[in-house]
RNA sequence: GUGUCUAUAGCUUAGUGGCAAAGCUCCGCUCUGUGGAAGCGGCUACGAGGGUUCGAUUCCCUCUAGACACCCCA
């Protein structure tokens, strides 16, 4: 006797409800133009400027980010998201594209394809961050970078033409552009010691904070924001009074250029980026007004030391990425429009079940010949497609019922109009894109 | 990681210590050879767990998640 097919849920198996991990988004359809936008920007420029992509690994090796980004820097103490592999490894999920760049760099001698290497990424990383507005703990960041050949300020300044010209497309205007440069490892050491001195002798009024972090990192006392600690930076030794020959006169370049590039920046002695690979130029991008809420939209620098701490040779290197989830949350704050791309689809309908079948073969050929289709072919009544066929805003609807089968036929119907005529099964490929041409 | 606030349907919002509402959306029907309208109907929710209570979506606790601020950062 043949069993009844159970389609009921079992009992004992108790409803779980998933949600994605704290942090974790998903990029919903309605998301999609938005995405669009910036990754079309983005190739757009790249394709100008002639950057190639590179999409460094994931997962990385723990340690090659301890010893790029810093072992004192919360986000590799913090923020890290590892894992230990079966063979012992342990691996950590990107919290940065510099470092995997940097990498693969060396690992491919991209140095041998050219110099310098004009690259360009975008992509997940990951940092385990309390979430709040314009901050997850994945993220998308997309930027540039000019790796190799000779340390000059133009690269700086092109890095940043680029970015604002991003910005400039997307739509995002009213922007601040901070700039600093923290010098070199001749010159940086000297202005630490010079400013450990000056705070030294006034540790009794920081905050418990910074009388740490006098010995840690001097350059982060430049910005607490504790009112006291802020009055004492106003006469703290300013790092670009005493920057070496070298970073100086590369400072005044990139700065030159700007002015060139009628770039508007502000020089802030206070942005000391949270990163130990960085030195001379750093800075950082803003939104003014409305977005401003979400921090650096766009942060960079130079990276000269970089492949040297992971077993290269000294290379000139300097980048800068944007915070892509930032931008768009910029773009809604102001409403900035994304158009929706919208493809203009031919419909196709059936009525009655024999053609129903005649329908799915007429899909196939219509696709084969690049015509973007949809249908409902679910749906018997042909009232119930047509209604389908408009609220898609389908560009014409092609009708397919028994006397159009026997006659070996279809029907073409202009959506906008209503017009409808009857066209030979063979010419209607021809016959839709002749009217896709008319529009 | 710390703090504050929040959690009702796909969305926006009502509401109550005693049957949980509405608008929009979605699906269907009126209407299986012709869309945009209208009418009717339907699906779908009190974040999870515990406590107080005769009874909790409502009050309390814990957790989870979200928003915002701090830390930090794109």
């Amino acid at each position: 006797m043949p069993q009844k097919p159970n389609h009921e849920k079992p009992k004992d198996e108790a409803p779980k409800s998933f949600r994605a991990p704290r942090g974790m988004h998903d990029l919903l359809p309605a998301e999609q133009p938005y995405w669009e936008r910036i990754e079309a920007a983005m190739r757009s420029a790249a394709r100008f400027y002639n950057f190639q992509r590179i999409e460094p690994s994931l997962l990385e090796f723990a340690d090659l980010f301890r010893r790029t980004v810093g072992a004192g820097t919360d986000l590799v103490e913090k923020e890290m998201y590892s894992l230990k592999t079966k063979g012992g490894d342990v691996l950590a999920l990107r919290p940065e594209f510099t470092a995997g760049i940097a990498r693969a760099y060396l690992e491919h001698n991209l140095s041998r394809m050219g110099q310098p290497q004009k690259l360009w990424h975008f992509g997940p990383v990951f940092r385990h961050d309390r979430p709040q507005l314009g901050r997850f703990r994945e993220f998308t960041q997309t930027g540039f970078d000019v790796i190799g050949g000779v340390n000059d300020a133009v690269y700086d300044a092109q890095v940043l033409l680029i970015a604002m010209g991003i910005l400039e497309d997307l739509k995002i205007k009213d922007v601040s552009l901070k700039i600093n440069s923290i010098g070199c490892r001749v010159c940086r050491p000297i202005y630490k010691k010079q400013l450990q001195t000056y705070y030294r002798s006034r540790a009794k009024q920081l905050c418990a904070e910074c009388v740490e972090r006098l010995e840690t990192n001097p350059l982060r006392l430049l910005d607490c924001k504790d009112p006291e600690c802020r009055e004492l930076k106003k006469k703290a030794p300013n790092f670009l009074d005493k920057l070496c020959v070298t970073c100086s006169k590369h400072f005044r370049e990139v700065l030159e250029c700007l002015d060139e590039l009628g770039i508007s920046y502000a020089l802030d002695n206070t942005l000391v980026r949270g990163l130990d690979y960085y030195n001379k130029t750093v800075f950082e991008v803003f939104a003014e007004g409305a977005g401003s809420d979400v921090g650096a939209i766009l942060a960079g620098g130079r990276y000269d030391y970089l492949m040297e701490f992971i077993g290269g040779h000294l290379t000139p290197a300097v980048g800068a990425s944007f915070g892509a989830e930032r931008l768009i949350a910029v773009m809604k704050a102001r409403e900035i429009p994304v158009p929706a791309k919208s493809v203009r689809r031919v419909f196709v309908a059936h009525a009655g079940d024999s053609a129903k079948k005649k329908a799915l073969k007429l899909i196939k050929e219509l696709t084969n010949a690049g015509i973007p289709v949809s249908e409902s072919l679910a749906k018997d009544s042909l009232r119930a497609q047509l209604k389908s066929a408009d609220k898609e805003n389908a560009s014409t609807a092609l009708i397919l019922g028994q006397k159009e089968i026997y006659e070996a036929s279809v029907i073409i119907r202009d959506m906008r109009t209503g017009l409808q005529e009857s066209v030979k099964m063979e010419r209607i490929v021809e016959e839709i894109k002749k009217r896709a041409r008319l529009n």
